[in-house]
DNA sequence: CTCACTTTGTGCATGGGTTCACAAACGTCT
DNA sequence: AGACGTTTGTGAACCCATGCACAAAGTGAG
């Protein structure tokens, strides 16, 4: 029925996580006062094959022009517009340690459509300090908070012990996308997403391929100067 | 040749990447006293299927009992040798922002065989300053410190514009892991490792499915509630 | 206008990962 | 000892993702 070919009908995952890598690079490209890239060029700033990048864009439309390349201004629009960040998306943080603090004053944020809308800890040390011009409050003040100015996405900073009941506030006040920083694995109910970030879950991967480095450069022998 | 059946091969990266929740929820039922776990549960206390765990272990050796399940102090005991968690990982952090102040500080680093050895920023203000009893220094004193405690694994918490620079330094003192939470792609040599972590991409990813929600939601008439 | 050259978009083959389904192996109860 | 119920480990089928190779479509020069 409501065909509309050129906009998105399903993008595969692995192309949406791949999307803001591009969108980095073709935002970086302008700034540059670069123009036009071939899909070749722009493949090799992001660190992909060229044919895997215009498999991926592809998938949102045909913006690009053959002979020539891609537009680097449409295309990034186009990729914004795909991703959903030409909306404006109200951000919550809960759990304003030092993670929390990083995240607050990250750049990232407020560059593409993110505004942050509030800052939760029930620490009365950090009650009342401002952030990047956000008060902290306690997490109790999140169900009024979220009249005035509805949070869409929530970040969970806490420690792993705290997070499940987090998690369960956000959801009664109807937060459905929820970014958890905090070690634990949450349960939800259908229609609400959660991604998880694990900084210690990367440093063992990293463990495991340095390991397998080592163990194929001593191959067994010389294994004992390092493991003992 | 060196077949070793029951030593890892080669386990497949998806696989890989997934042992260390295995081995989080398996620490946190031997805290609980726990002995013994079937397939069954410990794959829906991970949250994935029964049959993708049961492979997943297979990779590395067979550690189950058919009719009974696995024993919990065993089966933790054999992911950390696989992931190489039993060595010890000497870790450096350059960038002590408040993302190197969290990541410092973060309990996940202490607890596995990482061990934090170097924080490094130029920042005068923040030299000299201890934040979990290792000194802040100058990044120009790395190859100094490379000698007296070799650093093995890297992680940069710097701002993207001086990422490049600090994984050269890295590089350059033999350091082949490298942990980036910089938005930057970086090049480096054949042999070495980097991962990659993006709140932003996160984020971003995040911001498609809930674009998703709403659309599927609204279908088209509703969305200029939210997009404006 | 035509020819030569460049680059996109995509059909197809290949490979890896996930899931299913079942035989093999273990404990237990009679 | 033998039968029964349980759970692992894995062969096989499916599914998605990646990479190749080429036709289609554009530009520019002569």
């Amino acid at each position: 029925m409501s065909a509309d070919p050129n906009l998105r009908r399903e993008i595969p995952d692995a192309t949406v996580a791949r999307l803001p890598e591009y969108l980095r690079t073709l935002s970086r490209l302008a700034e540059d006062g670069v123009l036009s890239v071939s899909s070749e060029e722009l493949a090799a700033a992001v660190g992909v094959r060229s044919a895997q990048l215009r498999k991926d864009l592809s998938h949102l439309g045909s913006y690009g022009v053959r002979g020539v390349g891609y537009e680097v201004e449409t295309l990034a629009l186009e990729i914004s517009r795909a991703l959903g960040l030409t909306e404006d998306w109200p951000v919550a943080i809960v759990g304003m340690g030092n993670l929390g603090h990083a995240l607050a004053s990250y750049s990232g944020f407020v560059t593409k459509g993110f505004r942050i809308v509030g800052l939760f800890d029930d620490d009365p040390a950090l009650a009342g300090q401002h952030v990047v011009g956000v008060p902290i409050r306690p997490l109790a003040d999140l169900p009024a908070c979220q009249v005035a100015d509805p949070v869409s996405i929530g970040v969970i900073a806490t420690p792993a012990r705290a997070a499940q009941a987090v998690c369960d506030s956000l959801v009664a006040v109807g937060v459905t996308s929820i970014l958890n920083f905090a070690p634990a694995v949450l349960t939800v109910p259908e229609g609400v997403d959660v991604r998880r970030v694990d900084l210690s879950t990367e440093l063992q991967i990293l463990a495991f391929h340095a390991q397998r480095k080592s163990l194929a450069a001593g191959d067994g022998d010389l294994r004992s100067v390092v493991s003992q």
